[in-house]
DNA sequence: CACGTTTTTGTGCGATCGCTTCAAAACGTC
DNA sequence: GACGTTTTGAAGCGATCGCACAAAAACGTG
């Protein structure tokens, strides 16, 4: 019927997260985009319509494996706390890692569109809640077990989780001091 | 001796940071900066230097006030909890307030810049250790006070308090419900 | 009130921004 | 293999970017 397009549209996406992710959206021109997808303009606009959504898309990408993988180590079976340090542990050691990483691309949206686009906003809220679900899973589930006391909402202490959680990867921005933000993780935990 | 200023070089600088503040570093042109500082180009980067400089400077304004205000507020006489819960609940809705203001300026440039640039992310460090070691001081008085388990470091205990509040100050962006973001501060205290 | 010094004002530099255009190229279909 | 359709590649659009420059203006000093 046509000519069949030349590239793939997820490794495209992918590319262009992995640009929006380290240098933040207004940081990202799209010649990065195209040099990183390697699309030529027309090729991105026409598939993508423009910047902003491909921001969105990228986000959406970022939904899909990392938030997603986020959820399913959090749900897998053991001690719910084990489950819940691992998750807060590996956050910290990968953005420990490797000073050319960024942290949490949701973080990152948050802090720099979310409050200014309402549909930045509104898939950066999907990314928490869908967080805030599964904290809130393994909570009950830790409650269950009796590794923590019930008489509190397990919402709430999802919320508190979630928060500890993400001021670690703050923090992580100019702390290298591993040992002190494990001790964040272990003072969280040990409370509930 | 020679021409005057017609200016006052920190309102301009107060005057950056707002936009600086509200929009993030690479999405606040040098125009924005003229118009807000009511400086000519010329003025502008014949005093500051360049728009880097210029947010060094506004970082640093925004040390003198806001985050010298914070300190304050945590040294005041009472309840360490009370302290810490007052400084907690102000972020919460200072934040919630308004739409227009864009929350911590700190937080935002940890996001946006402390990891590309040595100087920012030094000048970033040194706020957060600055409410570190206030939020240390008034944890130990707690302790003493026997309002919180002695038995805890108060430099653990603190870095965990700033964990919760940065990652509430970030949950604003895309929660509204107070009432959530102030059962995770009475959560957190009462852990402690 | 001329002089030296610094700031201000106005203009605009070269580069880059997000994005568009247009013709050539690459398919499936007949 | 001509046709219709879509993608690709190259070039460049107007606008804006961060910043610089030259001349005029405003002072303290002699």
């Amino acid at each position: 019927m046509a000519r069949p397009r030349k590239f793939d549209e997820t490794r495209a996406v992918t590319a262009a997260m992995n640009a929006f992710w380290r240098q933040g959206y207004e940081a990202t021109s799209t010649r990065d985009l195209t040099d990183r997808t390697g699309l030529g303009p027309s090729s991105l606009y026409n598939t993508f319509g423009d910047k902003r959504q491909l921001y969105l898309r990228a986000l959406r990408r970022y939904y899909e494996t990392n938030t997603g993988e986020q959820t399913v180590l959090l749900a897998e079976p053991g001690p719910a706390k084990d489950r819940l340090r691992a998750w807060m542990v590996q956050a910290i050691d990968v953005d420990l890692s490797d000073p050319e990483t960024a942290g949490c691309f949701v973080l990152n949206a948050m802090v720099e569109k979310a409050d200014q686009d309402p549909d930045i906003k509104q898939e950066v809220r999907r990314h928490v809640t869908t967080i805030e679900h599964a904290l809130r899973e393994t909570v009950a589930r830790g409650q269950r077990a009796g590794e923590f006391g019930p008489e509190r909402d397990p919402a709430a202490v999802a919320r508190q989780v979630l928060s500890a959680y993400y001021g670690l990867r703050l923090l992580t921005r100019v702390y290298d001091d591993r040992q002190a933000l494990l001790d964040v993780v272990d003072g969280t935990l040990n409370a509930l």
